[in-house]
DNA sequence: TACGTTCATGCAAACGTTTGCGAAGATCTG
DNA sequence: CAGATCTTCGCAAACGTTTGCATGAACGTA
């Protein structure tokens, strides 16, 4: 609204050529004059209120300090703290970041990338990226990026992800320690890294255990939410009556889940034990305490970002194209050993045989 | 990275001069043109992939079609919904937003005013300002802002905020009504003016109520979290054995009371009650389910983003300079009656007594 | 036919920086 | 002391748009 101060309005107070400004208020450049003249251009720049504009400079310089971040939704509880990961490393190193939501719509997809470029990003962190994304492999030609959290793959796109096979392989082993045998596993979307490569390690690790799995054995969520964790957790009940265990592709599924067996008068843990991934804020509150796989969603979002800031300053560095965060187990209330009466023996007398005949 | 097509580009394409492929991709100014030269320009720009630079164009309007939005923190669940209230109306309007997270550190956030004024937003939304910010006045004066969710009294600054009052009056008539006198506010910070208001609004009522509040009846937090909330809580039941409710200034506080009374081997809500304030995400998932103020978070977002985008389109248009939104009680399992052998009987023979006559 | 209008487009400046190049003075070298 | 080398700074172009003004053609009117 108001006229703001400008590199020539500082020149001509100091009676010195804008050039000269431009060199003293860059810390590259200052070396190049006299330690006189930087202090009196820093003295009356600051006393003029001078603030840079980064439009006009990021338009000479291609360079706008500023990046995108790109995410399904922040109402998701899974990914702020990632973004606050981002930040805090993004922030320091003088990047300010424009957000937007997918919403996992390909449609807004595109014309949130366009968004971005047009406002001349210097780099987009994308953890909403599907399995297979056009739009990303041909942006990323033009300009760095970096995927969070779930990659896509086969792209030579940069990734920082978690050990999905690792986190589904130790809580499979957990509700295997605890005695289950009939395993059920809601999986993700498909058309997400995350979701195939979950249900990929529970299928080999499964049948690593032994575990003879009907087909009915995973169920696939259209979404990554609490809706369709009940409804994948009433088919798989209803599928498979045998099952003793539910293991999720992530928290909300798990939650919908546990929903679900309560609907059906059952209980979680003690008829039906439930896991999920990822550990979201507030898990720790909610009854009956779900045992999950915690993620480093901070760090996530900071290697990501750290990733980028060296593609971007140094675009002919070598970054790992993938990155695989280490996750643990939090053990909490939502596995207890089968329920007998459950499981095996309704299996033992029943179809299981005989599709085993068949 | 690479070079991208420009206006110029698809000038020389077309046989046209720059000006006129400006014009025919303006919306406004092309009716100036044939309809053919502008069908000729559109068709070849899309061919040609051209983009537009709103980094240029943001250089000679001095519009860059972008925002910031300021907030604590991203990782506090009551803003995610905000922020996704806001970017609802500000990217159909064309705008995208810069998110940066204040932590609610005065220095941090004089920092992130100039990262957001440097690359020429055209308004701000500030959802993280102090009751009394001498930072966002200032920056007033030069740049469109609102506050959301927050206002500084008397800066003639618009703000969209909830319904305080009224909601710290009707769940104050919630614990009253189910029977309690003895009742203890843990407020919020006294330099946010949401922790003024309620408490301003819990002290008139209840003295409306008739209720007699001792010096130690508000307990007032640093800051909106859970450990406040449990301190803040010990500290009220240890100052005050009588009382039977703690009202939180919000949801976090709250969470953080039930977890103190529960260490004292008490339980919530048969030995005390609690109540929130805002309802965030989740909330209902926690036991024993927290009676809350519920207010409008995508709304309170939405609006403050409607009154930004007039202040910038219309700079003259006159805005409410404080709009306040609805809320409304939601009744969970956090208050029951008062237990018999706490509250009045314990300070009808004991201290307050003697207070009263001292 | 001459002249004022209207329409469609071109011209050029401007937005606020950055930066390669060059020039002048200072300092050094032999 | 002449020439070479630094040091310090100015000059001007460039980044990609937008927009007020000018211009020329087409058109209507007297």
């Amino acid at each position: 609204m108001k006229k703001s101060v400008t590199i020539k309005d500082v020149a001509r107070e100091t009676g010195v050529h804008v050039a000269t400004v431009s060199r003293a208020l860059s810390p590259n450049a200052r070396a190049l004059l006299s330690a006189e003249v930087v202090a009196k251009i820093r003295k009356t720049a600051d006393a003029m209120g001078y603030r840079p504009n980064r439009v006009a400079a990021g338009l000479r310089t291609r360079r706008t300090m500023t990046v995108g971040i790109m995410i399904p939704d922040i109402t998701n509880t899974l990914f702020p703290p990632i973004v606050r990961g981002m930040e805090g490393a993004l922030e320091p190193a003088g990047y300010a970041s424009i957000l937007v939501n997918t919403d996992n719509d390909p449609d807004r997809e595109a014309r949130l990338f366009d968004v971005l470029l047009q406002r001349g990003v210097d780099g987009i962190i994308d953890a909403a990226v599907t399995h297979m994304d056009p739009h990303l492999v041909r942006i990323s030609k033009d300009v760095p990026v970096v995927t969070a959290n779930r990659m896509v793959e086969g792209s030579g796109i940069p990734s920082v992800i978690n050990d999905d096979a690792g986190g589904i392989r130790m809580i499979l082993q957990r509700l295997y320690d605890a005695g289950h045998r009939d395993i059920c596993h809601i999986a993700g979307p498909d058309d997400l890294s995350t979701g195939i490569q979950r249900r990929e390690a529970f299928e080999t690790e499964a049948k690593g255990l032994g575990l003879k799995l009907p087909g009915t054995a995973t169920i696939v969520a259209e979404r990554y939410n609490e809706d369709e964790g009940s409804r994948c957790a009433l088919s798989a009940l209803e599928n498979s009556p045998c099952v003793t265990a539910l293991l999720c592709a992530n928290d909300r599924l798990a939650i919908g889940a546990i929903d679900a067996v309560a609907s059906l008068g059952l209980k979680c843990p003690e008829d039906i034990s439930v896991t999920g991934f990822n550990d979201i804020p507030f898990l720790d509150l909610i009854p009956p305490g779900l045992t999950t796989v915690q993620i480093l969603q901070f760090d996530v979002g900071r290697i990501a970002a750290e990733i980028l800031l060296k593609r971007m300053t140094e675009p002919d560095a070598r970054v790992p194209e993938t990155t695989i965060m280490p996750v643990s187990i939090i053990d909490r209330n939502s596995i207890a050993p089968p329920k007998p009466g459950r499981g095996r023996k309704m299996r033992a007398s029943g179809r299981s045989r005989k599709m085993k005949q068949g």
